[in-house]
RNA sequence: GACCCUUUCAUCUAGUGGCCAAGGAUAUUACGUUUUCAACGUAAAAACAGAGGUUCAAAUCCUUUAGGGGUCGCCA
C-alpha cells in the first residue's frame, strides 16, 4: 500500500520553524516511500482569512523545496462530510445531545479541581431520554468508552496505553453545528488515506479522543508518530524572543534553504555519526521510527555553520542569482569568479557574503581608527608611494603578479610583509580585515588600486 | 491539582547488557599556517540528573526522587 503522510497547520499565519521540521518529517516520509505528502488548513473556527495562511506555508514550502502533492484541502469546505457522519453517529446511538450550558461545565471544572481530580464532562446527558431544558442549544458528544484502556503504538513513543477514564464523551459538534477538531481530525486522516501521521506531541493527547472516533466510524487507524518539541537553548518553549520562528525569515537573513533543513532534520534524528546530509540523502536515509522521544534545543550556532558549509560549496552562478536579494548583482562581471572565490570563506551567511562583497567593490569613505593608528605610521606613507609606483610600471593583472610585486617590495626595501601589507590593507579596504590582499587588488585593477592608494595617502 | 511524555558534554547527538574508564559534530580554548580576518589543520577541555536495586557485567533493565515539557475548551 503506497504510504500518504500530511501536514495539517491550523492558518496562523506563517510557517513556524518547528512546523517546518514536523512538514519536513513527513515530507520525508513520503517520499522515502514513493507516496504521497498532502496538505491540509484546518480552519474550522478560525474566522482568519485562511488563503493568505495557504499562500504563507506554500511560499515558505517552495522556498526550501517542499511541494505538497495534490489540492490543497480545507477544513471548513467539507462540513458536509463531518455533518454526514454527525448525523450517522447519532442515529446510530454513538452520539448524543448535551443539554449542559457553558456555566454549569464551569462549575463543574470547578467542583473537580477542587477535589484533585482531572477535570473532564460527567457524562450526564449520555444516556438522557427526557425534556430537554428549554432555551439550550445543544452539543453533540461522541460516547468514549467507561471502562478499559485505549491502546496504541506510537512510532516514537512506543506502546501507550491511556485509561478510559481519562478520556470523556467529548464535544464533535458545537451548539450551532459546527464540527469540532478531533472529529474532523480522525475524518480527514482517514478519507485522505492517510498511513502516517506525524505530529508535535502536544498532540499525543488528542490521539485516543481520534481513536474514539475511528472506532465509531468504522474508520481505518494511521500509524501515529509524536515528535518532541523543538525549545530555545534553555530548553524552553521556543518564542518569538528567542530569534526567528517564521521560516521566510530565514530567507531575509541569508540562510540556504539546504542548511535549514540540514540543520532541522538533525534535530530529533540522526544517521550514525553523520552531519552533513543532501536533500537526496535525507530521502535515502529518513524513517520515522527513527525519531528520538526527547525533546531538543535550538542552537544558532550549528545552523551557521551549515550555512557556511553550503555556500562554500555552492557554484558561482548559484550564489550569483542568490546575492541579488541582498544589494549585490554580480550578473555579466567577469570578476565575479574572483570575488565569490576572496569572500565565500568568509560570509557565514548571504548577508555577510554580500557585505564582503560590497567591501571590496566599494572604495572605503573612512578608516577604521584603530587599524588607521596602526597601520598609519612611519615609513607607511612611503612605502605606499613606492608600492603605487611599481604598480604602475609592471602593470600585474593576476593575483600571482600583484603577489610578485608585493614581494619585490619587501625584498628592496629589506622590511617585513607587515611593513606594506598593513598600511595597504587599511587603504585598499578601510580596516584591518578581509580577504587576501593579492586578490583583493586582482580583482580591483592597477588603476583602482593606485588610485585608493593615492587618496589613503592623501588622508594621512 | 490530575494525567502523560522526557532526562548522555554548553548545544545537536552516537549508544538497544560486555566492543564505553562513553564516540562524532557545533561552540569554546591553545598551537600551527597567513600581510590581516576568516577558512583550514592539530590538540585540549567538556556528559550517562540523583538514589536504590537486578546481573558475573548497566549509559542501556526495574523502582524511586528531582528537573524539563505537554495535556486537561462548544481552540486547533
Amino acid at each position: 500500500m503506497s504510504v500518504v503522510t500530511r501536514f495539517a497547520p491550523s492558518p496562523t499565519g506563517y510557517l513556524h520553524i518547528g512546523g517546518l521540521r514536523t512538514a519536513l518529517f513527513s515530507w520525508l516520509t513520503a517520499k522515502h516511500n514513493d507516496g504521497t505528502f498532502l496538505l491540509r488548513i484546518e480552519d474550522t473556527d478560525m474566522a482568519r482569512n485562511s488563503e493568505e495562511a495557504k499562500d504563507a506555508i506554500l511560499k515558505a514550502f517552495e522556498w526550501v523545496g517542499m511541494e505538497c502533492d495534490g489540492e490543497v484541502i480545507y477544513q471548513s469546505k467539507r462540513f458536509d462530510v463531518y455533518k454526514k457522519y454527525i448525523k450517522q453517529l447519532l442515529k446510530e446511538g454513538k452520539a448524543y445531545r448535551c443539554y449542559m450550558s457553558k456555566e454549569e461545565l464551569a462549575a463543574l471544572r470547578e467542583e473537580q479541581m477542587a477535589n484533585k481530580e482531572r477535570t473532564r464532562y460527567d457524562g450526564r446527558y449520555r444516556d438522557f431520554t427526557g425534556t430537554p431544558p428549554a432555551g439550550v442549544d445543544p452539543v453533540i458528544r461522541i460516547k468514549a468508552p467507561q471502562k478499559g484502556t485505549i491502546s496504541f503504538v506510537d512510532g516514537v513513543k512506543g506502546e501507550m496505553n491511556i485509561a478510559a477514564t481519562e478520556v470523556d464523551d467529548f464535544v464533535i459538534a458545537r451548539a450551532d453545528g459546527a464540527p469540532t477538531y478531533n472529529f474532523v481530525v480522525a475524518i480527514d486522516d482517514a478519507l485522505m488515506g492517510c498511513t502516517e501521521v506525524i505530529r508535535g506531541d502536544d498532540h499525543l493527547y488528542n490521539t485516543p479522543k481520534q481513536i474514539v472516533v475511528y472506532n465509531a466510524l468504522g474508520l481505518k487507524q494511521p500509524n501515529f508518530y509524536h515528535v518532541a518539541m523543538i525549545n530555545n537553548e534553555q530548553g524552553k518553549k521556543l518564542s518569538k524572543r528567542d530569534g526567528a520562528t517564521d521560516v521566510m525569515e530565514y530567507k531575509t537573513m541569508g540562510y540556504l534553504p539546504e542548511a535549514l533543513l540540514n540543520f532541522l532534520v538533525r534535530l530529533g534524528w540522526s544517521h550514525g555519526d553523520q552531519e552533513i546530509f543532501s536533500v537526496e540523502e535525507m530521502i535515502a536515509l529518513f524513517d520515522p521510527n527513527d525519531i528520538n522521544k526527547s525533546s531538543s534545543n535550538y542552537n544558532l550556532d550549528k545552523l551557521l555553520w551549515l550555512n557556511a558549509h553550503y555556500i562554500k560549496e555552492a557554484s558561482d552562478e548559484k550564489l550569483i542569482g542568490l546575492l541579488k536579494d541582498f544589494g549585490v548583482d554580480l550578473k555579466g562581471n567577469e570578476k565575479a569568479s574572483m570575488l565569490l572565490n576572496a569572500t565565500k570563506e568568509r560570509g557565514k551567511t548571504l548577508v555577510e557574503l554580500a557585505e564582503q562583497i560590497k567591501l571590496i567593490t566599494t572604495a572605503p569613505t573612512q578608516y577604521d581608527e584603530k587599524s588607521a593608528k596602526k597601520a598609519f605610521k612611519g615609513e607607511a606613507k612611503e612605502i605606499l608611494s613606492t608600492f603605487a609606483d611599481m604598480l604602475a610600471l609592471a602593470q600585474p593583472t593576476t593575483k600571482e603578479a600583484f603577489h610578485a610585486v608585493m614581494e619585490k617590495i619587501v625584498e628592496e626595501k629589506e622590511i617585513g610583509f607587515g611593513k606594506i601589507g598593513m598600511p595597504l590593507r587599511v587603504s585598499l579596504m578601510g580596516s584591518m580585515t578581509g580577504s587576501g590582499l593579492d586578490e583583493i587588488m586582482a580583482i580591483l585593477g592597477v588603476s583602482e588600486t593606485i588610485k585608493r592608494i593615492e587618496k589613503a595617502i592623501a588622508n594621512m
